[in-house]
DNA sequence: CGAGATTTTTCATTCAGTGAAAAGAAATAT
DNA sequence: ATATTTCTTTTCACTGAATGAAAAATCTCG
């Protein structure tokens, strides 16, 4: 229509994978959707996912609007507060996110691992610009950003190994691409327990982040970012660290 | 197994619908399940569901951890993102949410209407305990709560006639189950903007709240409970207000 | 009003889904 | 250690649920 992708013809034959092609159809942005839309993204016969979204909305998996449209319905919604990235995470991390906040007023970031990339849990910030870069759900490279690089260097030896032998994508000028120099400062970071980051993914955005260790296994890592850097983060610190092993304590006692 | 509780013999046929029974078959109280657990709760044969969680697994909606128990998947949560409860809603509201609670340092909740519930779609404490009765997703009651009697009274008048037909559950001493006397409350929280609460849905918390309008219709509600009843929260209905009427502002912005 | 696009319904065909049953693993009791 | 129970995985012959082309109904907009 107004973009010349050609999805990919559906060729996987299960029914359940249709369906969930069907779900998968929508994205950030794109989150409302025609049927005919929907069927030439999800690569299906019009008439399948007439049927298909149909049972979907049924149990509240889409919702159809007056004009037809559809959307992911609450129930989704409501079925990844269920998922251990909320229920066990960020539900348990949101005090202790809150009241670094509170400290110091900086936007502050919670961020776990998954796959070679990292993916924010969670993000507060009391600025109404929304920087899309950083929103909830969002993926982002183990190498660049605080977050990112806080999670690597804590991993275990062997799967850092894979991450610095992949093509690691530049960025920004500042980006660390280099194997040698990557590894440097991952090693830097475990030494004083906190990464920086200054503009090796978003240009003019410098951030510190710390780990967040249970049983001394990185489960997630807290940042603080700031866009303008007019701020010495540097101040955060204390503050940050505090919050990173509050947090890893109390996940602790919630598994003990 | 433990319960003596009977799960329905799923009748329905289609193969979209077990599939979605088997995501439908985690709850708060259970987010991970074995194989033939999952089986009996969904109501299928263990077979049948051995192969529908494959499926699933294999689309990132389910989990399987080492010991194969199984439960919800990133995708998941990641697609309830995408939901506008979500991505237009809870998203915008943050900031608001965020400097409510900087200011007032009381519990920050965000709630919507869906059906003849409330959910509670965001809540904010820097308190590390859970009273689980407000966690996010929650479903409360329109009749009782601050948010509650909020998103009821802007209601239309046909639907707020149609939840006072209803036989409204008691929950304390405090509830308004008459339908006079609820009627009026309904009609004095319009009259001063915001509404009220003590103990009438959980013994010892009160709360304020205000409606989230938007071109005059209501959205959600913004509420501020306390669990403890020793601060007076009428300090706070000036920064809430503030809140709900810049949200409901930037929301109309938005959406123009 | 009519041409083009979109949504909904129908229906004969067939192939994907089914689940009982057997085999294999684990956990638990004796 | 061995038996027993419970849970997980694989197999396979059968069949009815899913399919999608095409027709019908509906909407959209110049």
């Amino acid at each position: 229509m107004n973009n010349a992708v050609v999805y990919p013809k559906n060729t996987s034959k299960s029914v359940t994978a249709r369906a969930l092609a069907v779900l998968g159809a929508f994205t950030v942005a794109e989150p409302s959707l025609t049927l005919s839309h929907l069927a030439r993204i999800a690569g299906l016969p019009i008439a399948t996912v007439f049927r298909l979204a149909a049972e979907l909305e049924e149990g509240g998996f889409l919702d159809r609007d007056d004009a037809g449209r559809y959307s992911l319905g609450v129930k989704l919604w409501e079925m990844g507060l269920l998922t251990p990235v909320h229920g066990h995470l960020r539900e348990i991390a949101m005090p202790f996110l809150l009241n670094l906040q509170y400290d110091c007023r900086e936007i502050v970031q919670l961020a776990v691992r998954d796959g070679v990339d990292a993916i924010y849990v969670e993000k507060l910030t009391s600025e109404e610009s929304v920087p899309v870069q950083s929103r909830i759900g969002a993926r982002i490279p183990l190498h660049a950003t605080g977050v990112g690089k806080t999670l690597l260097a804590y991993s275990p030896e062997s799967f850092i190994e894979v991450v610095l032998e992949m093509q690691l994508p530049r960025y920004t000028e500042d980006t660390l691409t280099n194997k040698r120099a990557l590894a440097k400062d991952l090693a830097a970071i475990k030494a004083q327990g906190f990464a920086r980051s200054h503009q090796e993914y978003l240009m003019g955005s410098t951030s510190v982040a710390a780990p967040v260790l249970v049983n001394g296994v990185i489960r997630a890592s807290i940042g603080i970012v700031n866009y303008t850097a007019r701020e010495d983060l540097d101040t955060c610190v204390p503050a940050l660290l505090h919050a990173a092993t509050g947090l890893g304590k109390r996940l602790e006692e919630i598994e003990s």
